[in-house]
DNA sequence: TCAATTTGACCCCGG
DNA sequence: CCCGGGGTCAAATTG
């Protein structure tokens, strides 16, 4: 409890589990709202103190230690700018090959500018789905479906290349079952085809959530078994993977108040989201609802005591590992401690 | 009334 | 240049 108020920072840890990310955020405490004696920083300096000492409520320092701790200040915020780049980018790679639709977090690679479209594009393009000469198509083993991974260049005809991100997946389904072929809730369909090679149509979805997101998914039967459909994604989403309806219900409405702790399960993997600043404790897990049957499966042990146990365990080793936190979180209790 | 889906027409590209 | 097919648009339809 005693480390709900101490750390400034939002640490973000992210570990494999079977097949799904999942994706840990410690949002550990709030900044102190009052000013920390400054006999109590004569030890290591957190971030925290350097800020607070930075905006000026340290009025006996010099110019020269204020500028010192600028120069400090941001330098660990371009580092932290760094860190959070590259997890974000490691984890848009792990979604890529893990997530059956690639609705996870954009890479950090996706900010490059495209290249300009070549010669022969339409107009209306839509197709500025394609930013490299990668083409990337896996078929995952989704269920009982056939799988394999295969990539493909494309490059341009003017030599350049463009990136494009496909991704086609296999899902063997009870034939009854439209739920994938009609595709609602996050994906908006556009349109439908039916193609010379196959007589069942193909319908092509565009994400929902964001109009100037060009992420497209196309879905069909397949020709060959009407059990299984092929799901072809293109592109990336432009937007973070919004969260569901309820997926994140405020902690007042939980049982017992606030809740610490909670999961929130989307195609591109669980999130844990853990707000120590909020009493209480436990894991929630909360809507599995369109998971994959891999993911609910996921979702039960990440509710399982046994994980939850192990999390904690996993917690406690890399908190009390961390020099920065134990010194934030020693000053805290500094801070905490009646002035006697 | 409004949002989502359907569906015929149109556009673009490759052969 | 023509034609066929895939992909997209947008008006009509539906819930």
């Amino acid at each position: 409890p005693p480390a709900r108020t101490v750390a400034e920072a939002c640490m973000c840890c992210f570990w494999t589990m079977d097949t799904a990310p999942v994706c840990l955020d410690l949002m550990v405490g709030r900044p102190m709202d009052h000013e920390p004696s400054r006999a109590r920083c004569t030890g290591t300096r957190t971030e925290a103190d350097v800020a607070s000492s930075a905006c000026g409520r340290a009025p006996s320092m010099t110019n020269d230690e204020a500028k010192i701790l600028e120069a400090k200040l941001a330098q660990v915020s371009e580092e932290n700018r760094k860190l959070t780049e590259m997890i974000a980018y490691l984890y848009g790679n792990q979604v890529s090959r893990q997530s059956p639709d690639g609705e996870g977090q954009p890479r950090a690679s996706t900010a490059a500018s495209p290249t300009p479209p070549a010669s022969k594009k339409r107009s209306r393009d839509s197709m500025d789905t394609s930013h490299s000469c990668d083409v990337e198509i896996s078929n995952r083993n989704v269920g009982t479906g056939e799988a394999e991974h295969v990539d493909v260049d494309s490059p341009l005809s003017n030599g350049t290349c463009r990136r494009i991100k496909v991704k086609k997946v296999c899902t063997r389904i009870d034939p009854s079952d439209t739920s994938l072929v009609s595709a609602k809730s996050q994906w908006r369909k556009y349109g439908q085809k039916v193609t010379r090679d196959n007589p069942s149509p193909r319908a092509y979805f565009r994400c929902a959530f964001a109009p100037s997101c060009r992420v497209k998914k196309k879905v069909q039967r397949s020709a060959e078994d009407s059990s299984v459909v092929e799901a072809t994604y293109e592109g990336e989403h432009n937007h973070p993977h919004p969260t569901r309806a309820g997926e994140l219900p405020s902690c007042a409405t939980q049982g017992g108040g606030s809740v610490p702790c909670s999961i929130s399960i989307n195609s591109s993997g669980p999130t844990i989201t853990l707000d120590l600043t909020k009493n209480g404790g436990g894991v929630q897990v909360v809507d599995a609802g369109e998971a994959q049957p891999d993911m609910k499966k996921v979702c039960r042990e990440v509710a399982s005591p046994e994980f939850q146990r192990a999390l904690v365990e996993q917690m406690a080793r890399e908190l009390t590992g961390d020099q920065k936190f134990t010194d934030a979180l020693a000053a805290a209790i500094l801070r905490k401690l009646p002035d006697y």
